[in-house]
RNA sequence: GCCGUGGUGGCGGAAUUGGUAGACGCGCUGGAUUUAGGAUCCAGUCUCCUCUGGAGGUGCAGGUUCGAUUCCUGUCCGCGGCACCA
């Protein structure tokens, strides 16, 4: 092992220079252009980093090296988000402070990630779980309480008795709890809701506006789920009160032949009749038990109970059985449906099942069947009022909706309605590691926010953190911190104990960057004005909807609260795909196959781990570690060192005296813009590769022009710093080449001046030739009939079409 | 189930305004060097066949085209998300 490349010394040293001199420190305000390029920050666990996390951040330290050789002035800043679950866990568990805890595994993910060269600016270095830092998490949390975005509800979640805890939906199994096994049920318990429904079409309009891969984009429209119909008014005689619907086919109302309320939904007790009672309790019981996901999708069987009383369709008067079932949602649409079995899928298995009457209304299909739900295909039939006013029969359905909409308008039976498939976002948790709500109440009942001069609202230590068996959290434990009393009047508070979820610190975390240590704002806003938006976010797929929806929602109540002067936060934003274990599962302790960095820096050095990492494959798709493939960077990197320093540690086989070869300028440029355009484009693994084939050329050569080897040098910086440092000091350098110009590729050596023809015969390869670039069309075609393969196939046939594609091949097609 | 995404040699992958499939790397085979092993260097390496040539080949089945990994239809399988893991 003895001529391996020392990355052992070669890594610190540069570290430790990159450290000294503040080489990445990003400075406020500049004549340069700004580049903001963010990293999704790393959730704290006890289990370090792992090394899918780098791989992201290998993609943004290149491409942040890479735009300050381009001239920008780069904000480039990593943090800590350490509230959450797993410190929680183990405080239960072991009784240490999740204070403490957090601490000690943030320094093991800062030794990590330092240990790899990443050049942030480590002054802008930030912590969700820091007082200093969840003051303004609280304050902006008041912000949106003040603005009536925050507000108290009753929503169910997992109680599980036995633990006397209210846990995730990670820590349920099969209904059971994962500690223990104990039966978990859905309990309504009071929460704090943030209403980003209210954002519904803005957060969808402006998705327009950003640079993201158009599957996120997708998946946030779908996330939000807007679709366009009408509230519809059914009278139900027994109680005297209308039930409003939502529909987005009123077209089919003539179709609905029962209705159905979601369990919960406020008035199933009204109308239920005595015979039913007991039955429909006993559903009630049973789907309060049921997650969404359980209750709707994963539903293949339907199921449900009458509730004996019916409703009036105000379209024809006729009386229709009301029932209710779990795969109507109450917190979806208004928690009823009219059913038309006829047009709806659902419906229709509903109906199969209970032997409802499934009515025709829209011709085309074989309801027999299956549901026909086409509204561009059929037309409408059986859909005209009773007095033969109103008639929609014969239109399309996608007519029929609009005029029906007017129809119900005009007779105040309904109005067009939007819908949203995104809900509330659940704010609470009955959690001790979080940032506390800055919130009290009064035995009234009273909700009373703090002021912002009481911020930060800190947490309080308890000497044990364990469950409060009620459902509350840990913090109620606290009896001191929970009991305020106003000094002025003497009335007594109680202090919210719920805590936020670790969503919030992540919402904003990006504007922290920009001024981390100002205590007496956020953030600055002339400093937001400099450097946002982000101009590039980088991170895993999984965040594609909820933690970028989020923050996005965070960022426009500050942007209409004037504190951001931008609509969207990351104007560009790419996926990283998982780094999978090299038996190509998801690496997990429990399968095994984790990879620690820790051990292949020690083993390979964390050039090398950068450079594996980006020539693994595409950024974005998920891919198998392999230790092979590492030690075959590894042997490309001590390749480049070995070729051009000596064993007695001199620069060897590089010279001052000679000129390049065409042959050398050609492959130089070819590289300089191959690497170029992969960088731009974010295709690392061809940009390695292209570094490896001007190496390989470089070896072929007696000696090789400095300037050549500088150009190759500072291409091959962003990838792998430490040793192009290395090299560049040793070229006899005495600045870091951090700042200095990225390589231009000039066209005039790309030119050759012979060019390889393929020639296909009925579209199949024959053969090959070579041919001057200037050559005509008829020059190569006569060229390529005259090859004597060529010929072998094409005599005695006719040729009925000649193609000729530039620069390309030749395609003769003959019969 | 729904939404999104992917499927190319023994392996990771390359090549798409439709134009020579398999760049680069790993692995493997042979050779050089070495007391030996390792390391290093050189050459070869999609599969098959009747081998100076030819046939097949990008999950599977079709289609469009002079020509399809690339476009279209259908289908199978893997992965990510599904609102209290983040």
């Amino acid at each position: 092992m003895a001529d391996k490349y020392p990355h052992h010394q070669i890594e610190p040293k540069w570290q430790q220079y990159w450290d000294e001199n503040k080489t990445f420190k990003a400075a406020d305000f500049s004549e340069k252009p700004k580049y903001y390029i963010l990293d999704m920050f790393p959730f704290i666990s006890g289990a370090g980093l792992h090394v899918g996390h780098p791989e992201g951040y290998t993609a943004t330290d290149i491409l942040a090296r890479y735009m300050r050789m381009r001239g920008f002035n780069v904000l480039h800043p990593m943090g800590w988000d350490a509230f959450g679950l797993p410190a929680e866990q183990y405080a239960i568990e072991t009784g240490v402070h999740p204070s403490k805890k957090t601490t000690e595994n943030i320094a093991t993910f800062k030794r990590q990630i330092q240990s790899l060269g990443f050049s942030y600016d480590w002054d802008r270095e930030i912590n969700t779980t820091d007082e200093k830092y969840y003051k303004w998490t609280q304050w902006i949390f008041l912000k949106l309480f003040e603005k009536g975005l925050a507000y108290e509800a009753e929503v169910p979640v997992n109680w599980c008795p036995a633990l006397g805890t209210v846990l995730a939906n990670e820590e349920v199994i099969d209904g059971k709890s994962e500690r223990g096994g104990h039966p978990v049920v859905r309990k309504p318990m009071r929460q704090w809701m943030l209403k980003i429904t209210a954002y519904a079409d803005r957060l969808l309009a402006d998705l327009d506006e950003v640079e993201w891969p158009d599957s996120i984009k997708e998946m946030q429209r779908n996330w939000i789920g807007r679709s366009e119909g009408a509230n519809v008014h059914f009278n139900i005689p027994v109680i005297e009160k209308n039930i409003t619907v939502f529909t987005t086919r009123p077209d089919t109302l003539w179709g609905a032949t029962y209705m159905v309320l979601a369990p919960e939904h406020p008035l199933v007790n009204s109308i239920t009749t005595t015979e039913q009672k007991e039955a429909v309790q006993a559903y009630q019981n049973q789907a309060g038990l049921k997650s969404d996901l359980d209750r709707t999708d994963l539903a293949k069987e339907k199921t449900g109970v009458f509730t004996g009383h019916y409703a009036t369709n105000p379209v024809n008067g006729e009386q229709i059985p009301i029932w209710i079932s779990d795969y109507v949602l109450m917190s979806y649409g208004t928690g009823a449906i009219m059913a038309v079995p006829a047009h709806d899928e659902r419906d229709y298995a509903f109906a199969k099942k209970f032997k409802l009457p499934i009515m025709e209304v829209v011709s085309g299909g074989d309801i027999s069947t299956e549901a026909f739900t086409e509204i561009e295909e059929g037309v409408m039939v059986n859909s005209t009022t009773p007095d033969g006013t109103f008639s929609i029969n014969g239109l399309k359905p996608s007519q029929a909706i609009g005029k029906t909409i007017e129809w119900l308008e005009a007779e105040r039976k309904g109005e067009y309605a939007v819908q949203y498939r995104l809900r509330d976002w659940l704010f609470s948790r009955q959690r001790y590691w979080g940032e506390p709500i800055p919130i009290l109440h009064d035995e009234d009942g009273g909700v009373f926010p703090l002021s912002d001069s009481d911020l930060p609202l800190t947490l309080p230590v308890l000497e044990k953190i364990k469950p409060t068996g009620t459902g509350e959290s840990p913090l109620a434990n606290a009896k001191e911190w929970v009991r305020v009393v106003d000094p002025d009047t003497g009335k007594v508070y109680r202090r919210e104990t719920n805590t936020m979820p670790q969503w919030a610190g992540s919402c904003w975390y990006y504007l922290r960057y920009l001024d981390p240590d100002n205590d007496k704002a956020g953030w600055d806003p002339e400093k937001e004005k400099y450097w946002m938006p982000v101009d590039l976010y980088v991170g895993g797929a999984e965040h594609a909807v909820l933690h970028l929806l989020y923050a996005r929602f965070w960022h426009k109540v500050l942007y209409d609260l004037g504190y951001v002067s931008t609509k969207e936060p990351f104007q560009r934003l790419i996926n990283q795909g998982l780094i999978l274990g090299e038996d190509g599962d998801k690496m997990s302790k429990s399968r095994g196959n984790v990879i620690n960095p820790d051990d292949v820096v020690r083993e390979y050095g964390a050039d090398t781990l950068r450079l594996y990492e980006m020539f693994m494959g595409p950024l974005e798709r998920a891919k198998p570690w392999s230790t092979k493939g590492i030690e075959g960077i590894f042997r490309f990197l001590n390749r480049v060192w070995r070729h051009f320093v000596s064993e007695g540690d001199q620069l060897q086989h590089i010279s001052n005296k000679i000129a390049p070869d065409q042959g050398t300028l050609r492959q130089l440029h070819a590289t300089i813009k191959k690497v170029t355009e992969d960088l731009e484009s974010k295709s690392f693994n061809t940009a390695i590769s292209q570094l490896m084939i001007l190496n390989n050329h470089f070896r072929t050569l007696e000696a090789v022009p400095r300037e050549s080897f500088e150009i190759f040098v500072l291409l091959l910086s962003p990838f792998a710093p430490h040793l192009a440092e290395e090299l560049w000091e040793r070229l006899g350098h005495s600045t870091t080449l951090a700042y200095e110009a990225w390589p231009e590729y000039d066209q005039q050596y790309l030119f050759e001046n012979m060019i390889r023809f393929a020639v296909q015969v009925n579209g199949k390869l024959r053969d090959t030739f070579d041919i001057s670039t200037d050559a005509t069309k008829d020059e190569i075609l006569q060229k390529a009939k005259s090859l004597e393969k060529i010929i072998k196939y094409i005599e005695g046939k006719t040729v009925v079409k000649e193609i000729v594609v530039p620069k390309k091949l030749v395609n003769l097609v003959v019969k």
